[in-house]
DNA sequence: GCAAAAGTGTTCTTTGTACACCCATGG
DNA sequence: CCATGGGTGTACAAAGAACACTTTTGC
């Protein structure tokens, strides 16, 4: 019975803010970019779906969870991702007036249930980040530890101790020395660094942060 | 286009192992429990394929993942959930022909892609450990504190050190005392607990297991 | 009195957290 | 020479891991 639809939660850091990507259709509130499912792998479909209508190609995807709201006759199947949002300009597609980067503190009025999809979204990537190096993908090719730091800042939603930081990212070996910026201003130049691909943990608070995620509210059932 | 089924993932620990609960149909190899769904929330569906074709009622789902099979014509929201078996009398339903407990090591042959969901939820379960109070509902409504142990091994998959476990859940303040015990044949009889139903957190190596649990294998999408 | 299971504390190591000053540059 | 941002180390607290013997009972 049940059609299934995809959607999309792409997330940047952009501004000293953590963003979301949306998009409104005529006459319509913001959502998030979503599409039917062509019977491709989901993930293919939520691709095609991302890239008709933003513009946006060739990220890498993460299953969030299947959202079936009340009411709706789909499922919809929703999807994470974290990019750079100046590697991807944007391109309304064809039934799109507006696409759009909004601080996901600072959402418009959304498209029922796409507000949960979206905390659900930040949870799952504040999660990440104490494992994965999730930040090392939102950066040039080379940056400094302080850009990196004030990256997982951001997702986080949360002040880093430097000192800890740089020990931790250090210790972790996601980066390596990679030279000496020459950034405009006062200031003493920072030294660059460059990913090193590995595995990461910055395992101090992150991991307290990372423990519970609770599900969305897709109602329990639990009778008796 | 894509239509939607519904599989659960029922584990429960018995004969000091892990077990899934499968079912089989005329002619077919073993499967999880699965169905369509009817419109209902995902959940409800699941529940309802749950009952219909194991005769379990009544107990708590969680989401688990959305499987899109290679060449599958629908997507599969699948559910975890862990029971006590033994408060769970198995009655097959009309289209099954057979019912039963599979430990998760000794699984026979599967329909295709089920033993990754299976997979999937085993480690589901595992990284809940951490932070859920999981075993509680395992165990009758007195239980000892080896026997709490004791499924926290199963669970885990992994020795756990008696005075580091004693310390640690009563700690964390889920089991309050409730009696002694007077179990058959020798040995000095065990102090009843029971559940507080409070949070909990084995804080210890569950943790570390917990951490990280990658994605079933959904293709990721990467072009380029 | 011995076999069987329950119960109990301490030490060491690792991880996390807090915290304040000197360094290199541009203007 | 001062304003700006980069860089560094140490001490304390908490959590985790390892480890062996005594207690209570049934037979």
């Amino acid at each position: 019975m049940t059609q299934v639809s995809v959607e999309l939660v792409v997330m940047t850091v952009q501004h000293d803010d953590l963003e979301v990507l949306l998009v409104r259709r005529p006459g319509n509130v913001w959502s998030l970019p979503s599409g039917p499912t062509y019977g491709s792998p989901l993930a293919v479909d939520a691709a095609r779906a991302l890239h008709d209508q933003t513009g946006i190609d060739g990220i890498r995807l993460e299953q969030l969870f299947s959202f079936d709201r009340e009411g709706a006759t789909q499922v919809a199947v929703s999807y994470v991702a974290l990019i750079a949002a100046d590697r991807h300009p944007l391109a309304p597609g064809s039934d799109i007036v507006e696409v759009r980067w909004f601080a996901i503190n600072d959402l418009p009025a959304l498209v029922t249930g796409h507000a949960d999809a979206i905390a659900y979204g930040h949870a799952r990537l504040r999660a990440k980040t104490a494992y994965a190096p999730i930040a090392v993908q939102l950066l040039p090719e080379a940056f400094t530890l302080r850009e990196l730091q004030a990256v997982y800042e951001v997702v986080l939603g949360e002040r880093l101790d430097t000192r800890n930081f740089r020990r931790d990212a250090l210790a972790a070996g996601i980066v390596e020395a990679a030279g000496t910026a020459r950034r405009p201003g006062p200031g003493r130049p920072a030294r660059l660094y460059r990913s090193r691909g590995s595995d990461f943990s910055v395992t101090a608070r992150e991991r307290r942060i990372a423990g519970r995620i609770a599900q969305p509210s897709t109602p329990d059932i639990t009778p008796e």
